[in-house]
DNA sequence: TATCTTGTAACTTGCTTAGTTACAATTACT
DNA sequence: AGTAATTGTAACTAAGCAAGTTACAAGATA
């Protein structure tokens, strides 16, 4: 299965925080945004201030961010919510008696952990700057989506 | 979530078609080296042969590969099982209303399939016969696993 | 003909995510 | 101080997907 859209849902959510900083930011607030129920955007946001991605204060709605915004990669986001999850998924058991069996798992390990490298290296790229830049750019010119 | 064992069960299937050419290939035999069902292995194999990866007959326990082993690569491989499924998944459910809502999705398409492009142009240069090669390479030297 | 095998459908089970309900702890306003 | 709003988290429900199972018609093989 992919990726849950929990991560797009946390990238979503740091650039509110950034773009709305001046208005209420309760977790209702960021719920309508993202479409969800409080809870969830609460959930992410958890997630996020353990990664010190952003400081949040229990009882008051006043999130922030915790770095600049352009020292932030999507990466960084990634790994708060999705923890290093492999995107590919070895098989562990499969037959030791077998020439394939017995070496798969091993050979497999390595190749995927090169192309999760390749992936995530891509993620570590684009920074949270470049997202808001971007969505920003796209509203003044119109884009409905 | 992540890619289920889906696609690494079908590698090794196509290893051990190779490897075990000589042998008798029933599919409760290749379920044995996959350790699963005889049915899980006919219907990853019906996968394969419908992207013309292995050619199969009804009835009859002799699969062969339906080209070179250096000629296949592990993305063709990942297409014939997964076909082009999105390794991130974009939240299509945002506040059209919102800054943030009405941009988001088409920005993180965009990134999205970059960051899967790479992926999977890794996947594209590892061909078969190299997966086949560790394989013997690895078992020779006694490695266990 | 008799036996084995493939290919596929239908069902069950288990896991993960998203959404919901509930509530204690904290903040902030008056 | 007291009240209302909010966060943070746990526990539960519901939906979706993969994998395993059962069953069986269609084709191969000897």
């Amino acid at each position: 299965m992919a990726i849950s859209t929990r991560y797009s849902d946390a990238i979503h959510i740091m650039a509110f925080i950034y773009i709305y900083q001046n208005t209420k930011l309760s977790s209702e607030n960021i719920a309508k945004s993202v479409m969800t129920s409080p809870v969830v955007v609460r959930r992410i946001m958890s997630a996020l201030q353990k990664a010190a991605l952003i400081k949040t204060t229990h009882g008051s709605p006043n999130p922030v961010l915790a770095k600049d915004a352009a020292n932030i990669t999507l990466l960084d986001i990634y790994l708060a919510v999705e923890n290093d999850k492999p995107l590919f998924t070895v098989d562990h058991k499969t037959n030791p008696q077998c020439i394939v069996g017995s070496q798969i798992q091993g050979i497999l390990t390595q190749h995927y952990h090169e192309v999760q490298s390749a992936a995530l290296g891509r993620l570590e790229r684009i920074t949270l700057q470049d997202i808001i830049d971007e969505i920003i750019t796209n509203y003044k010119s119109g884009k409905d989506d």
